[in-house]
DNA sequence: CGAAAATGGATAGCTATAGC
DNA sequence: GCTATAGCTATCCATTTTCG
């Protein structure tokens, strides 16, 4: 995969190309030294790589997935219950390959006869690296196939053996094999015979596992078993495997283990039969084994998810993750009263950053995964970003470890609670009121007025209340700790700013439960006002526009609250323009990755919906535009998000750097 | 005037609720 | 069953203001 760094860089790279071309145009955006200093952030070997792999994009005839990934009996417990929900088999026929750890190669021959290599690429589009792989590794492909009419494509893996990789690393510093093949491959110069690329290249080895056709002799697909020796009886190094029954998924797990032990005894034909070398499995890289349904209707009927196919999986020998111990349970209250636990661990340092603490997002996550005090945990950063414990190594324990005692646990930490609903919540008001008193300061955007200030306000009993807030002097402030002057007037002003700020905003800040930006809108249009709120009890049913549960808490909150209201009915609060519909970009999706050179997230995310589109957080297929800023956060961690980028790009998204999104506001503006 | 503190913004994933 | 919204979480860094 991909990493993060690469990415953006590749982002940046766009913007260089655009502004390149401005230059060119004569119109130039950005001065000589600002694009100096783009430059200057993508690394010489990336935009090389990149500049390759423009040349020679080329379409896969059939999309080239990626496998779903399994370490623990749990996760074959999954799949094993989605094959078995939807084929009504009892009995699975299943194929294990080894899982090995090299570059995909798709090879397209049309009409039996060898048209092209292509790399994976992102599935859809590969690289064209047909020259290198015919100069420096043509015994492993047959040019011509037999009784193939139409396009077919064979897959396989290129690799080096460890021994040959270990002869290659004592003349040339290489990080690992599979680097080492992908760059040799893209590179422009592997194709020059005496050249350092090709003369390495000549000592990767592939082995074939897959054919596709749409033309099968038969009409009918080949089950995996048949392609296997499909792909013999064609010359091709077929990969190993073994072939099986299982009735579940600790049959499954029991076989894979099998399968592992057994793998170093096994010899695969790796130089292909005219030469008849071979080389135990063990000498191939490989980090796992590739279990697939064998029969051609199974794997049917299941059919593929965008990024996988359902009917196979990849379990892999190692899990991610970085080891540490766990040594406390600690709690943080919302402003609803929600208990969250987070886990202190010894600090571990991934990706170059230190972890301290992982959330264990609620009790009811904390009781499920089980994770105890002094337990060994693998720990991992999802996205790069949010530590996220993997697995808890429950054989690590000692006899002595008990499950955390939520109760007793929460009790010994001074917290005072209440068992309501089946959960245990805070009764702890301080805390609370300080959490509804931070979501109306974030919601309102006031500058200033921030965690540490809010807990001095609550802490003394100054503010209860949002609409104590409005009442607040600077000479008040100024008495706080780190609260000067300057930052008192301010903080007034900003508080005061919001007595006329859109009636929808001040709604999602007030908090009530379950209600924020998107349902707001929605209430909003029905209850235009305070005295509105206020009077909410006599209003229509409102179950059927935002369900049962809500307009209950709706409901309960408002009771609640109705000396507040009152407070707040003489506000002169505004109403956002209801006639965005007109604006050219009514209908369209967005959504904002990265951080912007010229504006700011909210500015961008003000002006679209001001031309009446649409700001989503996350990509979904009604998403239209993935807009992405190449901006660094900082030198360590990049801009843009890989998941949204990676998703982007499956769904064919319109995807526009910052220069793109520019150009394209200014002409919708017009 | 340099160090320290506070704040804001970006990011993914989990769970519950709701709707189709 | 799938998709979306809401409401939580931790960490990083840049920016701004206050402290000493």
């Amino acid at each position: 995969m991909t990493n993060k760094k690469e990415l953006n860089e590749m982002v940046l790279l766009k913007e260089i190309e655009y502004n390149n071309k401005l230059y060119h145009k004569g119109q130039p955006e950005i001065s000589d030294a600002e694009f100096d200093a783009l430059a200057k952030n993508v690394s010489e070997k990336l935009s090389f790589e990149n500049v390759a792999e423009l040349k020679n994009p080329q379409t896969h005839h059939f999309p080239m997935l990626s496998l779903a990934k399994a370490y623990t009996l749990e996760d074959l417990t999954k799949f094993i219950k989605q094959v078995k929900n939807q084929t009504d088999e009892d009995i699975i026929e299943v194929v294990l390959e080894p899982k090995i750890d090299g570059i995909g190669l798709n090879c397209c021959y049309v009409d039996g006869v060898f048209v092209s290599a292509l790399t994976r690429g992102d599935g859809v589009v590969g690289e064209n690296i047909t020259e290198m792989i015919k100069q420096c590794i043509p015994k492993y492909l047959p040019l011509q196939i037999k009784d193939a009419p139409g396009v077919w494509e064979v897959r396989g893996e290129v690799f080096i053996t460890h021994k040959k990789f270990e002869q290659i690393r004592k003349q040339e510093s290489y990080s690992n094999s599979r680097n080492t093949i992908a760059g040799c491959a893209r590179s422009p110069k592997a194709s020059a015979t005496h050249s350092k690329q090709g003369a390495q290249l000549k000592h990767a080895s592939i082995v074939f596992y897959e054919v596709l056709s749409q033309n099968w002799p038969q009409g009918a697909e080949l089950t995996t078993t048949e392609k296997l020796a499909w792909l013999k009886k064609n010359n091709f190094t077929a990969n190993f495997s073994h072939k099986n029954t299982v009735t579940n998924a600790e049959e499954l797990h029991h076989t894979i283990q099998g399968f592992k032990n057994q793998l170093k005894y096994f010899v695969c034909e790796i130089e292909n039969n005219s030469q008849g070398a071979s080389a135990h499995l063990s000498n191939i890289p490989q980090d796992g084994v590739v279990v697939k349904l064998n029969t051609a209707n199974s794997k049917k009927i299941l059919g593929c998810t965008a990024k996988y196919p359902k009917w196979a999986v990849a379990f892999k020998w190692n899990e991610p993750g970085v080891k540490t111990t766990v040594e406390r349970i600690s709690y943080t209250i919302g402003r609803t009263g929600g208990i969250t636990p987070v886990a202190k661990i010894a600090p571990v340092i991934i990706d170059g950053t230190k972890i301290n603490k992982v959330t264990l997002n609620n009790l009811n996550y904390l009781k499920k995964l089980d994770v105890r005090l002094k337990d060994s945990v693998l720990v991992i950063k999802a996205g790069q970003i949010i530590p996220q414990i993997l697995k808890v190594l429950t054989h690590e324990r000692d006899g002595s470890s008990q499950p955390v005692d939520i109760q007793k646990s929460l009790l010994q930490q001074n917290m005072s609670i209440a068992f309501v609903n089946g959960e245990w919540v805070s009764t702890d008001c301080e805390a609370i009121q300080e959490q509804k008193i931070r979501h109306y300061a974030k919601t309102l955007k006031i500058v200033g007025l921030g965690p540490a200030l809010i807990k001095q306000l609550v802490g003394d009993g100054s503010v209860t209340n949002a609409f104590d807030l409005y009442n607040l002097t600077p000479d008040q402030l100024v008495k706080y700790i780190n609260i000067g002057p300057k930052t008192a007037l301010q903080v007034v002003s900003n508080i005061q700013k919001t007595r006329s700020c859109a009636f929808q905003k001040w709604v999602v800040a007030c908090g009530i439960p379950n209600i924020g930006p998107q349902t707001a809108k929605i209430l909003t249009h029905y209850i235009p006002s305070v005295e509105a709120l206020l009077n909410f009890q006599n209003q229509p049913p409102f179950d059927a526009i935002l369900g049962n549960v809500t307009t209950q808490q709706l409901l309960s909150w408002v009771l609640a609250n109705q000396q507040l209201l009152e407070n707040f009915k003489h506000f002169t609060f505004t109403q956002l323009d209801q006639l965005q519909s007109e604006g050219s970009l009514y209908g369209y999706h967005f959504v904002i990755t990265g951080r912007f050179k010229t504006l700011k997230r909210k500015q961008l995310e003000t002006q679209i919906e001001g031309l009446g589109g649409t700001i989503q957080a996350k990509i979904n297929k009604k998403t239209r535009y993935l807009l992405v800023g190449a901006l660094a956060h900082s030198p360590k961690a990049s801009g843009a998000s890989e998941s949204k980028l990676s998703r982007g790009k499956l769904l064919e998204l319109q995807i526009l750097t910052e220069a793109e999104t520019l150009d394209f506001l200014t002409q919708k503006n017009n």
